[in-house]
DNA sequence: TCTGGGGTCCTAGGACCC
DNA sequence: TCTGGGGTCCTAGGACCC
């Protein structure tokens, strides 16, 4: 099995790490991010975690607690956290032959090397992002993805491990007692579902999982399920994505939000669609894609229990496939259009993309366009978008800029919330950090 | 017109991830 | 008063074909 070890890294608090980076008055304090619209806490450091706090909690049912006890709360700054994410990749880039990028906190690398030489590897990339950075990283090594996993989550509990715990064949084992202390539901790839079944089976643990019979496992559920069992015993069985990914290319882009304030009026959310259509048509000419078919819903609140719940969704197919913002605005305008019920509170919508298919194959016969008058507004928007950031042009409300300083606010009362938002220190020239020496 | 088996493709919905 | 925003993959079932 030597050779074939798979490190996965992660950011231990990612988003409340990055807060941590340019504002160092936040270190060994409990600070908590918050989704968009300052909704829910989607981050925590180590001290806010002691207090107890949980991952998804509204905020509004905990800020008065909180506050008293000292938590620190920030509104989410994906600019800031997706440009220490970039370094960060790249850093860990230069210490094995090969990386997997999973998401903006962790990625999968490959080690070519046996146990020994892969946690002195592992221990000086660690030391690396740290000084280089500022972000505390763990990392569990496995000969699995899914073991690997776990292997991580056993060096975040346990700081004996300095934030990394290498595990092999020769620790089969350790390995085997490990997993009988972890619940099954902790097991990447076993969610609330698949839990509730398992445990009717008197599977609970980790254990458990992986001396199922995966015949059975894959005829009562699925072959991810199977292939989760097999991960367990340390068999690799799950695809490298890396490839895949090459083109960054998506089956579907979807763009949604909830309001800061419940919308009745249908000018308003075709507004807002607008908006969302211009954002996820940014992101298919960015991966060279048209589309198809154009999506768009609107909901009210599922957690009114006075009122119904009402969420309503349309699909506009195009003519040809396309990627210019008027013609897929006005789309997921009418797929709307006539399916609005005027009683509703709606707090959220969105725009989703489909059908995509690559810009450089699909090519209309001369004369046969749908849209004779081709604007190429597309690219021209995002050209000045390029050249003087967002929110300076555009149609209809994409072209407003509100008196906030976040370049999302439209100046329409249901615009994002982002009350306590940090500097972007490391995109904007005129938010960097200031240093002063005393 | 009836009958049967087997294959492919597409879509909606469910489950999972961070 | 106030509860995020993206994605992926698999499966079942229907339409269609030979």
């Amino acid at each position: 099995m030597s050779g074939k070890l798979i490190v996965l890294a992660d950011a231990n608090s990612f988003f409340a790490s990055c807060e941590t980076v340019f504002d160092p008055s936040l270190m060994g304090r409990p600070v908590v991010v918050l989704s968009n619209n300052d909704g829910c806490v989607v981050s925590r450091s180590a001290q806010a975690k002691t207090l107890g706090i949980v991952n998804g909690t509204p905020w509004f049912k905990i800020r008065e607690q909180a506050t008293h006890d000292g938590v620190i709360a920030r509104s989410s700054n994906y600019e800031l956290y997706a440009s220490l994410s970039a370094r960060m990749m790249s850093l860990m880039r230069g210490h094995f032959p090969h990386q997997e990028i999973y998401s903006i906190d962790e990625c999968f690398l490959r080690s070519p090397w046996d146990a020994h030489t892969t946690a002195d590897a592992c221990i000086r990339m660690r030391e690396a992002v740290l000084t280089g950075i500022g972000i505390p990283i763990s990392i569990g090594v496995a000969p699995s993805k899914t073991l690997a996993k776990v292997a991580n989550h056993w060096a975040k509990d346990h700081p004996d491990e300095h934030g990394v715990t290498v595990w092999d064949d020769a620790t089969a084992d350790y390995i085997a007692t490990v997993l009988a202390a972890i619940p099954v539901e902790r097991v990447w790839g076993v969610g609330r579902h698949l839990t509730r079944a398992l445990q009717a089976m008197g599977i609970i643990n980790a254990l458990q999982l992986r001396d199922a019979d995966p015949v059975m496992i894959r005829r009562r559920f699925s072959v991810v399920l199977e292939c989760t069992v097999l991960e367990l015993r340390g068999i690799a069985c799950m695809a490298d994505q890396s490839d895949a990914d090459k083109g960054a290319r998506t089956d579907q882009i979807l763009c949604s939000r909830m309001f800061s304030t419940p919308i009745t009026k249908f000018d308003d959310i075709s507004q807002a669609l607008g908006l969302y259509a211009q954002n996820a048509c940014r992101r298919l000419r960015r991966q060279h894609g048209l589309c198809s078919q154009v999506h768009a819903f609107c909901a009210s609140s599922p957690f009114n229990v006075d009122k119904e719940y009402l969420s309503i969704h349309g699909c506009t197919t195009l003519q040809d496939p396309s990627d210019d913002p008027i013609t897929i605005s006005r789309a997921a305008c009418e797929a709307l259009r006539h399916r609005f019920d005027p009683h509703g509170r709606y707090i959220r919508a969105g725009v989703m993309l489909t059908g995509l298919v690559d810009a450089d194959v699909f090519h209309t016969l001369d004369g046969l366009e749908a849209d004779c008058d081709d604007h190429h507004l597309g690219a021209v928007l995002d050209e000045v978008t390029r050249r003087f950031g967002p929110m300076r042009a555009g149609i209809g409300y994409a072209g407003i800029r509100g008196h906030a300083r976040h370049d999302d606010d439209t100046g329409a009362d249901w615009s994002m919330r982002r009350d306590m938002l940090s500097s972007r220190c490391t995109t904007r020239w005129d938010e960097m950090a200031v240093v002063h020496a005393r």
